[in-house]
RNA sequence: GCGGGAGUAGCUCAGCUGGUAGAGCACUACCUUGCCAAGGUAGAUGUCGCGCGUUCGAAUCGCGUCUCCCGCUCCA
């Protein structure tokens, strides 16, 4: 038995739970993975060197699906709106970003670990969960206030030597054991990629790899408003490429250490954050469903106080039922107030920022925007809706998986794209490959529909037609068209009216159709739009 | 990081107590007036994950390492 949903709480179940007939949906993360690297859609990296944990490469297939679901999220976040920009930032960022954002402070918790049991825990999380006399002792040793815990956790992780005297002294106990641990000194975990910055290696020449596209968006948010004269509201959305060093990648490209991420930062005027908020939740759940993956899959979790990031005030993550995983986040919308924005700007103290954001005097710039009432100077709140790539192809590869029994009793995969998905569009396949009239025709067809710009257009001319057409149900292909002797006119008699037509086959149907070839660009633009 | 399982052809896997690697499918070429993994003929394919050790000899035994899966832990 697979783990069960991880969720804490409920929001609600979005839309009814109509179970969609299904022969049978992907078991298990092998059979994915299986499919993947034998049709092309994603390998190991680094694989011929023994491969890289928390890395993958996307493959023919996998490049064509991935670049589908972008082009998706763009045409609805960007083109189809009038309240959106888009852009693109490096991905290497200065230090004092990645410092101001908050992120060099929370993401290298210490850990430790209980060598009783081989257990690990956050430091933080070990000490929050004693009993308040151990937390007491521990605010004692350290010389902290055990009222204020922000500070003693501050006090902890600046002296490990200490924080370690300091948990042996006072009875910690192991939270899974119940009994007092042997606990290692704090380890910190960095979870942000460093990297140097030029050709020499000192102490001050390095940045880091962003964790987040979200902060070239607020390091650019003057920029995007001076340039295009944009007032509130309005969002920016961009797509690339994120990085964070997890302790444990695991999944396939469920938890990877290089991801994509899909992101908006949408500013708003302070007190229209909660409508927007709502907005976004539901404009997110619909585009979901239009890539195929259902509302009634996908749990909203209303993030409890408690397992809030640093910056938000109210979360939804958006949990999606993997078959293979059970529910997981698969898109987190992040109300952020004004924290991004107030962190990052010069003169903090006369912004009335809503937000706690420690002080910044590096910053040489105020990210402010005129207020759409008073005109006055304002730093907006953000709405986040945040997206994995990586994540979303992994759901729609497992909504599309389906293994059919037919009616001869042989099986099939198929996977069943939404058309604007699939990495093919069209395959086209002259019935045999020794009669070269078939194949010039065949090649023309496909020269010609390539020019509609639909997508990747195939000509299929290995093996046979049923081989080919069971290849292209397994990569999602939504159409084959077939070059046979009628269409050249061989065949005399009663099949001689069908010469200039193709057959065009239906995925999911297995139906076909005979159409002409002057009306074949026709028939395909409308299907595939 | 801990515990368990696994890694052999493109895929799925067999390979006993050590003797120098196999099957099915897929693949390639040719033939087939052929429409749902069809039929015929021929063919190619492996550092047995990687390294070190034991041995006359290692896919097989031991140690280390990398990767994947499962369970913990972690996932700002």
């Amino acid at each position: 038995m697979r783990p069960q949903a991880t969720c804490r709480r409920a929001l609600c179940f979005a839309g009814a739970a109509g179970n969609k007939e299904r022969n049978m949906p992907a078991t298990s993360m092998e059979e994915l993975v299986s499919l993947c690297k034998r049709r092309g859609f994603i390998f190991q990296g680094s694989e011929i060197y023994g491969g890289l944990q928390g890395f993958y490469d996307y493959g023919p297939l996998g490049v064509e699906l991935k670049n589908n679901i972008k082009a998706a999220w763009w045409r609805a976040n960007v083109y189809e709106r009038d309240d959106m920009e888009g852009l693109d930032s490096s991905i290497i960022m200065h230090r004092l970003v990645l410092r101001h954002s908050g992120h060099e402070a929370t993401f290298s918790d210490p850990m430790v670990d209980n060598k009783k049991n081989n257990k690990r825990y956050r430091l933080d999380h070990l000490v929050k969960d004693q009993k308040a006399d151990v937390i007491a002792k521990v605010a004692a040793h350290m010389g902290a206030d055990p009222e204020n815990f922000p500070a003693l956790v501050a006090a902890l992780n600046a002296d490990p030597a200490k924080a370690s005297e300091a948990l042996r002294a006072s009875g910690v106990r192991d939270a899974f054991s119940g009994e007092v641990g042997d606990w290692t000194e704090p380890k910190p975990f960095n979870m942000m990629f460093k990297t140097t910055i030029g050709p020499v290696a000192d102490e001050e020449s390095y940045g880091y790899l962003r964790p987040e596209t979200a902060q070239g968006i607020f390091t650019n948010f003057k920029n995007v408003v001076d340039s295009t004269s944009r007032r509130l509201p309005f969002g920016i959305a961009q797509i690339g490429k994120a990085f964070r060093n997890e302790i444990t990648p695991r999944n396939f490209i469920f938890r990877v250490r290089e991801l994509e991420q899909m992101e908006i930062e949408f500013f708003c005027t302070p007190g229209t954050d909660e409508d927007w908020h709502a907005h976004w939740l539901e404009k997110r759940l619909s585009w979901w469903e239009a890539q195929g993956v259902p509302r009634s899959k996908i749990e909203i979790l209303d993030v409890p106080k408690e397992d809030l990031a640093h910056y938000s005030k109210r979360t939804y993550d958006l949990m999606y039922d993997y078959p293979t995983l059970g529910h997981e986040e698969i898109e987190g919308i992040a109300n952020r107030s004004d924290y991004d924005l107030g962190s990052h700007t010069k003169s903090q103290s006369e912004l009335n920022l809503v937000a706690s954001v420690t002080e910044n005097n590096d910053s040489i710039a105020k990210l402010t925007i005129p207020h759409p009432d008073t005109n006055k100077p304002v730093v907006p709140f953000v709405i986040e809706p945040s997206a994995g790539v990586d994540r979303a192809l992994l759901a729609v590869l497992s909504e599309a998986f389906t293994k059919e029994t037919l009616e001869n009793g042989n099986e099939r995969i198929v996977l069943k794209f939404r058309p604007h998905l699939a990495p093919i569009k069209v395959a086209v396949i002259p019935l045999a490959r020794n009669k070269p009239e078939l194949v010039e025709l065949a090649r023309q067809i496909k020269s010609d529909l390539q020019q509609l710009g639909l997508g990747r257009i195939l000509l299929e001319d290995s093996g046979n037609i049923g081989k080919a057409y069971r290849r292209h149900d397994e990569v999602g292909t939504p159409y084959c068209v077939t070059v046979d002797f009628d269409t050249i006119g061989q065949n005399e008699g009663e099949n001689a009216d069908l010469k200039g037509t193709v057959t065009i086959r239906d995925r999911d149907t297995l139906q076909q159709q005979r159409v002409a070839i002057s009306d074949l660009s026709g028939w395909l633009q409308a299907k595939l739009k």
